[in-house]
DNA sequence: CAATGCACCAAAACCGATTTCGGTTGTCTT
DNA sequence: AAGACAACCGAAATCGGTTTTGGTGCATTG
């Protein structure tokens, strides 16, 4: 009854039929040379004896250990909270269905990653990795390919070809925020980036830029900024781009932490966001959702994101070449409340603000 | 030199001493009976041949994968999110200071968490499962018993006996937060608790009636609600709550996204929090930095937490009784800006949001 | 001096599967 | 009718450790 006690084995099966283990074995692994009666036999005795083969023994044997690993870095771990615990679902989700489970381990910084990376693999708990938060220049994609590990990258390195990889294509939705924005009537949109060591954050602004310029708008440099991933950086710097002699009526952020220091910058200033200044953040965080106003934002939609990094990683295990692995994700834009067509133009904003802070 | 591949077996090592392989493995587990010299012989040939054992026969043998499983729920994932990333941190720290693992998977339910359980079990992926948000009666708890399994909750049942838990002490945290409000001259105290079916709901309620009682005041059954755990249900209880005619100076929430519903309930009714009313959450969740004002909450250290979940299970799966692990954790009341003196009495305040909603 | 005990280690069994190798049957060619 | 070939399955090797069993050599005891 106890589906605990791991007690009858193999042997018991093929014992109970007079056959070999061996037979058993290659009966329930679909070889191609058991007949269909044996294998029902076979099939009929496990059932009733109630067999459940020993994974132990099987990974010992096979030498893969049916667990694919993850680990995530603790510093920040906040920012990646939403994130995370959908991206895990995805993930597990799609890694049960190949009966594969997910092993996930933190690490405090680049180097750390590292060193888990190895304990994990000499010690066998794993048969592959999962990256995620992919850096311009990722030493962890260096160290996987380097030790011929199978891994499964969210998000891109500087140059992404030779391995499989998921990820939003950041330029995109960039550009379609910047048409959206266009579109409600703005003329001097504001960015403000995130790191640049983050190929997400170059991307993004890439794609930013290139919205503007196709809609035939100039790019001026003053308007396009860039800052850490934390509230207050965020804050600080739509502060400063507010105080411009010619302030922008919106502003993209590239991330929506940053989003949610601007938010309260403006509001902090006594504009109306969504009327008076327009905020767009990315990546569709909970936490935009209790902002006042809630945060209209670029949302991509983690689990499937999570499902299909579990789906590659199941095909590079099984041997599928790394490269043919490579695939975008959907991005829809989140319309909440903190975008709206611009009430004043540039110059009437900076007078209202002006007067205020004098 | 590569740390992945696994080449040099036990073997190699024995073979280089011209000793028995049963030899090495015993000194290096520190069996009694090997002499130091060698032991010392061992040690030095095995990191000569850069020696790493294969966990893989390891286990089979041992029946142990050194591993420990956790399976998330996935329905409300999104507010467990602040504390799922730190404590899985917590967690995987902990174990990791004697090279244990942790697995994580996801259910949609708790039918699908027991499914899960046995799967794992079965399969010999786990030595031992966490429990986390356990319920007031929780089959999950029972299954693990009935199997024998080792595990650890997060959290207690009613009846918190005979297994390992680490819990905060939610009857005293409800009790401190009620005595701070009351310190600060509140009289009208209102609640707004979780679905009693989780047992911390329960036990907050109680701690929350406690705190008034021992200070003298009765407890008004009108001001004692109970709700779902979400924003919205916060918001439509404490829109409610406040229209009494008699209405509260104060709200304490049972959880902090109950708490950002009043927050936004009071707001919109021209309510200034932290003076017209003080709001209270509890668990010290990012969300509470970004409202308006900053959540005064009542924090636990999760991580600390996670990692102390850690350490009892390590204990349990080296065969020390359950029993032995029952620990409570450290709370403290972490002042933002949602709490402070009632600015008016409950008539005047009562007078004011009619006024307003007129 | 024989008997007992102890420290130390070699050899072999074992964990529970998978996989290789090889041997029977039976059918098909020629 | 003999050889070739396929289909099927049994036996044994293997994965890489741990644990049990059984000595051996040396010191201690009566």
């Amino acid at each position: 009854m106890s589906p605990v006690k791991q007690n009858v084995t193999i042997g018991d099966v093929a014992h109970r039929l007079g056959i070999a283990k061996g037979t058993v074995s290659r009966a329930l692994n679909d070889y191609p040379d058991i007949s269909p009666e044996t294998r029902l036999r076979v099939l009929a005795a496990v059932k009733e004896l109630g067999y459940r083969p020993s994974s132990l023994a099987r990974r010992l044997k096979r030498g893969r250990v049916e667990t694919v690993g993850i680990v995530l870095p603790i510093a920040n771990a906040h920012i990646s909270d939403a994130f995370l615990s959908e991206f895990l679902d995805g993930l597990s989700q799609g890694l049960g269905r190949q009966d594969h489970d997910l092993l996930v381990a933190t690490a405090p910084d680049a180097a750390g990653t590292l060193a888990v990376y190895e304990r994990l693999l000499a010690a066998s708990k794993v048969d592959g990795m999962i990256v995620t938060r992919t850096l311009t220049n990722d030493p962890r994609i260096d160290y996987l390919r380097q030790h011929g590990v199978p891994f499964v990258a969210h998000g891109r390195t500087k140059d992404p070809s030779g391995y499989a990889w998921f990820d939003i294509d950041n330029e995109a939705a960039l550009e379609m925020a910047a048409n959206h924005i266009i579109g409600l009537g703005h003329r001097r949109i504001a960015y403000i980036g995130a790191p640049s060591e983050m190929n997400f954050a170059r991307l993004r602004l890439s794609g930013f830029k290139r919205g503007l310029e196709g809609q035939g708008l100039d790019v001026d440099p003053e308007l396009i900024t860039e800052t850490t991933l934390d509230e207050t950086a965020g804050y600080e710097t739509a502060k400063s781009l507010l105080k411009l002699a010619a302030p922008p009526t919106a502003i993209v952020a590239a991330v929506d932490v940053i989003a949610a220091g601007a938010v309260k910058a403006a509001r902090e200033m006594g504009l109306s966001v969504g009327s008076d200044v327009t905020i767009i953040g990315y990546d569709g965080a909970p936490l935009g959702r209790y902002l006042e106003p809630p945060l209209t934002t670029i949302s991509q939609s983690v689990a499937e994101a999570g499902a299909a990094v579990a789906g590659m990683m199941l095909a590079l295990i099984d041997g599928s070449p790394a490269h043919q692995h490579q695939r975008f994700g959907d991005v829809t834009l989140l319309r909440r409340a903190s975008d709206g067509p611009p009430r004043l133009t540039s110059a009437e904003l900076g007078k209202k603000i002006a007067k205020r802070v004098i």
